[in-house]
DNA sequence: GGCTATACTTTGAACACTGAACTATTTATA
DNA sequence: TATAAATAGTTCAGTGTTCAAAGTATAGCC
C-alpha cells in the first residue's frame, strides 16, 4: 500500500534550490519513527548481544508488547539479528547486524544531542 | 504521565558493559519518532523559508491534518519557526531555527544513509 | 453571484501503543 | 507433592495517533 512514489519532491523541484528528494524513504525512515525504534537500536549497539530482559529494563515505561513488536519489525528489516538457545528458562539474544552497526553510527550522535538537548 | 524516571538503566547498569544512558530522552526522540518529523526538520532545512504547500508537495501521502500538528509539535519544541503575513491568500513560512539547525546536521546523513539504503 | 488561491480544521474510521494479566517450561525450595 | 522463580514473550480492552475526504475563511477577478 501506499505505493505512489515519484510526482512529490519531482513536480516541486523545478521551483525549489536543490532538495534531494526525502520523500520515497518508505520503509527504512517509517520503521525508525515508530516509538524506541531509534534508541532500540543504539542500546542493542551498546550493550553487545542484549537479550531482552535486559533490554525491558533500559527502556523505562515501554509495554512488553511494544518492545516485542518493535523487535521483530527490525529482526525483520536485518537491523538486529536474534538468536534463541534451546535453554530453561529460555536464552535470547539480540544483536547489530552489519546495516544495523551502520546505521548505529549515524543515529548515536543524534541521540547524543537529543540527551544533551534534553538537559539544557 | 509516564513519571518513573531512573531505576531503569541504574539497576541494569551494574551488570552492563557501557550504556551511557539512553532512556530518559523523552521529549525530543518522542517527537523525532513521529511520523515525518524527521523528513520535515530536513526538508525545510532544505529548501529555506517553506510555504505550507510546498511542503506538502514533497512528501506524497502525507494528510493535511497530520502535517499540521506535526508543524505545530516542531514550532511548539522550538526546531522549527513559524511567520505569517497578513496576505490574502494567507501566505506562511516555517524555518529552521539554531536548535533546528543542529538536529537538522545530525539527521541529513541519515536521511542520506537512509535513502541509499532503499536502492541497495 | 461564483471561482480561485492558501493554510489550515473537522470528522469518522483504521491503525499503533499501553498496562495488566497470562502462557510455557524446567529447576529449586517447602 | 505443591508451590515459586525465572525468561521471553502473547493477548486483551482501552486510549492515542494517523488517515482520507470534505469543509472553513478571506479577498480579488470574471
Amino acid at each position: 500500500m501506499s505505493d505512489t512514489p515519484d510526482s512529490a519532491v519531482d513536480g516541486a523541484g523545478s521551483s525549489n534550490t536543490d532538495v534531494d528528494c526525502f520523500c520515497p524513504l518508505g520503509g527504512v525512515m517509517d520503521l525508525l519513527s515508530r516509538r524506541y525504534a531509534m534508541q532500540l537500536i543504539c542500546v542493542v549497539g551498546a550493550i553487545g548481544p542484549a537479550r531482552y530482559g535486559e533490554i525491558e529494563e533500559t527502556f523505562d515505561g515501554v509495554s512488553s508488547s511494544t518492545l516485542s513488536t518493535r523487535l521483530d519489525d527490525l529482526v525483520e528489516a536485518e537491523i538486529l539479528a536474534r538468536e534463541q538457545y534451546a535453554e530453561i528458562p529460555p536464552r535470547v539474544e539480540y544483536e547489530l547486524t552489519d546495516t544495523g552497526e551502520e546505521l548505529c553510527q549515524h543515529l548515536d550522535p543524534l541521540l547524543k544531542w537529543a540527551e544533551k538537548a534534553q538537559e539544557g
